[in-house]
DNA sequence: CACATTAACGAAAGCGCTTTCGATACAGAG
DNA sequence: CTCTGTATCGAAAGCGCTTTCGTTAATGTG
């Protein structure tokens, strides 16, 4: 490895005067900066981050934490696309991710206590959870932060317009006829499935529709599993629903395939819209009509959120709400005309 | 931040014994060692990675580095599965994963050299193309690292065995009647589109089944458009194989697809089998049958192999081929008798 | 020509930690 | 009682870099 001193015995010059010359100090003449440069490049020298973020107390490093609740970690097509998005536009600001455990060494610890170890200047969460302790504990942390996916009235979160969503299912099940629409709810503890909940009663209720507690049902944490189980007590119900908006694509495709296998046809007997547009919902048959979340805009959306903060050495309270679309594909249909 | 130091005011020892009882070294006694780390942990003291990492040379990080080629980076689900796999093992030693670009600040460099500033311990590449150069200054260079999806000769590498992966493909199909097998493959500039081609020969041949060209398109790059594209060229064929071996389910499903949208039906009039077993296989109609990569397996591996290496500071070239299976689904379907 | 500016450079301290090596004290050996 | 060995501790250097502040030389001003 070769240093700065290295560079400074090459050039005659000082190591002082290398470092400025390296990081465009305004009291090194033009010439040495050049003859300095050039033998940088010369002898390959690389600056060592390490020595560097002890220096400056700055490491240009992002620490990004999963919700471990639903142990999918990078697997999970919405985070995983939130995620590519939030890192490209890091990198373009010259940060770098790091992926760090709960687990220091062998010792055990926090989230935060990792990302302070590893000296982290900023915290990206994706979390469904809102009363994840390790969570609460970093956002009350002074650490910059952005949490993706809930709220909390402590730190910048990013989101998306669940409630709108909601509604926009709602509206346009409603505007292809449909009366009797059920909602296979993702859990109300936690915010998306909360709101989407909401959405769904608020359109209902302008509508003046009927929202009869059977047609609400809880399909949990958003698995396939979930979906299938959720859509099976839905098909027990003597009064069968024409519609269902169903709080995630996940859960969507597994009540698909249940719906499927017990021979209601999708969407001749049965409308199904999905929520979240994973790749999948492409490619399933038939094709699922879904609410888009806009992944990307999540992804840089918290990126610039998190480097404002970290720049202005400041803390932002604000929640951004990011707008969802309506994305039509082929579970919806018509209303059958009643026998 | 409270340091070494304070800790050492606050007990009356030197940072030296500080140090050496945070450290376990022997020569401090049990008393003192117990004093040190209660006062520790009563202060909050956590240790700094930076300071650590400058002062041992040893920074428990991995860089890692997904090929570009396919931009889709984190959110192809083969790759991401593997690299939660990679993680989940990595962790469990004490390592933390760093997610870094080709750019360093606004300056632009090489992979290679933004670990190099990064101080990486070690690397794990993710990259099909053997010969991307970012990929090979990587393996050149003395830094532990090992590559998932190719081969090289001068560095650990784990892949899938995609050459028993092909023949286990053909053969089933052949066990199910199919003599008119086709193969939309990946492009044979990359190692597994390469294999995979020659399973599906070998097993071929073994079968003294023919392999006219017309029956062997170049999918390229394993997309599901390419699929599609692929598919189409085959049904343009005068003479139709009765099942084709797809050397990846993002193709099989674009495939489908289209041999859907023209009224062939899978897997009565064409059986298709996919490779990799990504989870969208499972939700598509009809299910896709398809030569699962083991992720899980790959992860773990690769992992293994590199912290290997790190910790005895020696590089080993090796070869890990990893067991695919079959996974019997619904897309193949026996020949059906000739009128 | 005397003086105040400015430009260009370097010494040195400091960031928080590890590690070598020497110092001290006390035990037991002879 | 002297000597050797062991246990325990600390001084200090070093990891590679930044940044403050002082020094020197060159420049301009009147």
């Amino acid at each position: 490895m070769i240093t700065i001193y290295d560079l400074a015995k090459k050039t005659g010059f000082s190591s002082t005067t290398v470092s400025k010359a390296l990081n465009n100090y305004p009291d090194v003449s033009q010439k040495t900066r050049q003859a300095i440069l050039q033998t940088a490049t010369e002898m390959g020298y690389l600056p060592n981050a390490h020595a560097q973020s002890l220096s400056t107390k700055k490491s240009w490093t992002i620490g990004v934490m999963f919700s471990e609740a639903n142990e999918v970690g990078l697997k999970h097509p919405f985070f995983s696309a939130i995620i590519e998005s939030f890192r490209k536009h890091a990198e373009k600001e010259g940060y770098d991710l790091i992926l760090a455990s709960r687990n220091l060494r062998s010792r055990d610890t926090s989230y935060l206590e990792h990302f302070l170890y590893r000296g982290v200047d900023g915290i990206v969460v994706i979390s469904s959870d809102p009363k994840d302790e390790q969570v609460q504990e970093m956002i009350n942390s002074n650490l910059p932060i952005v949490v993706i996916d809930m709220t909390n009235s402590n730190c910048s979160v990013v989101l998306s317009d669940d409630l709108s969503g909601g509604e926009l299912a709602i509206n346009y099940l409603h505007s292809l006829g449909h009366t009797k629409i059920a909602h296979i709810a993702g859990d109300a503890t936690i915010h998306a499935g909360k709101e989407r909940i909401q959405g769904y009663k608020k359109a209902m209720n302008k509508l003046r529709l009927p929202t009869p507690n059977e047609y609400l049902i809880n399909g949990g944490l958003f698995s396939i599993e979930e979906g299938r189980q959720a859509m099976a007590k839905l098909l027990d119900l003597p009064d069968l629903p024409t519609a269902v908006f169903i709080a995630g694509d996940h859960m969507a495709i597994g009540a698909m395939e249940i719906a499927k296998s017990r021979g209601v046809k999708i969407p001749e007997d049965l409308s199904i819209i999905g929520y979240d547009d994973i790749e999948m919902a492409s490619y399933v048959t038939p094709k699922l009509t879904t609410v888009r979340q806009d992944t990307d805009y999540l992804g840089v959306r918290a990126a610039q959120l998190l480097i404002k903060q970290m720049v202005q050495k400041k803390k932002i309270i604000t929640e951004d709400i990011i707008p969802v679309q309506l994305i039509e594909r082929e579970s919806c249909g018509p209303l059958k005309k009643q026998k």
